[in-house]
DNA sequence: GTCTAGTTTAGTTATCGTTCTTATTTAGGA
DNA sequence: TCCTAAATAAGAACGATAACTAAACTAGAC
């Protein structure tokens, strides 16, 4: 999943957009770094930032990669999931959307809802607080793997 | 919030019945652990869970309590969630459910919905794979803070 | 172009949640 | 009761991340 480069332009330009709005200055390895999350329409941890920035940046260490995620997740140019158990991954896909998790693979893909998006706390819990944000996960097996399962069961069953 | 007694007594059953099922030991630090989530209506740390243990079981180490976890995880007696930079937290609560999230204090609060449990891919999007579970996380502000924030700008106002 | 505060690098060290190693204990079947 | 595979305790180790340092670099203000 790569992203069309009108997008990646426009994520750019926001980029600079919000580093000189908040007086932080625009470096070279945070261009680089930050074209490396946005470019990739997928999911990337920090070590696979950090070994795709590398290939144009070769100086660049793992210490800034880090830094700079972390500031652009501050600015929320991007934003992080993944399990806890796993290492934190980044996406830099901000507007509303959702995740389908295949449970078998753990293979992630992002979907769009504006039903989803939309979703406030139901009418027996409006005391709890006042929602801001709705994220759906969906938990099931993606196609990819319903296929190989029905591959193995053939393969048992004959 | 705790648990009543009723209803930790059911997940206790189930748990003899899930270990018994998978053909593995009920040992007394296994029962104890999750007597500790179970009964907790909250959503502990394993190092929370290791010190509520510690006063009945002083000699668990938390390496049994982490075992114990991911076990029970496996097992499907627990359900994990929290944020990836942050500890992983546990929920022995295995009905379908949804999360509110405080941005501003972490609250974590449960609420019922039988229009979330039942969301599946929405039309666009019915290619990626088939769903079994959806979650909904609602970021947002308590009520709690929501008051403090008031009072904080009135404070200010005057 | 100069200046300077902010930034990066390389290296080292620390932190913290989690997992591994090893010796010891125990649950549960024979 | 005895036996053994499975489980535990203790503490060392690990991996991701963070926090230093000091020296070099550079973006952006003037
Ligand atoms: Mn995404
Ligand atoms: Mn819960
Ligand atoms: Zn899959
Ligand atoms: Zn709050």
């Amino acid at each position: 999943m790569k992203v069309p480069n009108e997008e990646l332009q426009r994520r750019l330009r926001r980029l600079r957009e919000e580093l000189s709005a908040a007086g932080i200055k625009q470096t070279h390895q945070r261009l680089e770094i930050f074209r490396e999350v946005a470019g990739s329409g997928d999911h990337p941890c920090a070590e696979t930032v950090y070994r795709g920035v590398r290939r144009r940046v070769p100086s660049i260490s793992l210490d800034t990669v880090y830094r700079t995620l972390w500031l652009l997740l501050d600015l929320g140019l991007v934003g992080t999931l993944g399990r806890s158990r796993d290492r934190t991954r980044f996406d830099a896909d901000t507007r509303p959307h959702h995740h389908f998790v295949c449970s078998r693979c753990g293979m992630t893909m992002d979907f769009y809802s504006e039903e989803f998006d939309g979703l406030g706390l139901p009418g027996g819990a409006g005391e709890i607080g006042s929602a801001r944000r709705a994220r759906v996960e969906i938990e099931g097996i993606c196609a990819d793997c319903a296929r190989s399962d029905r591959k193995e069961r053939r393969r048992k069953d004959e």
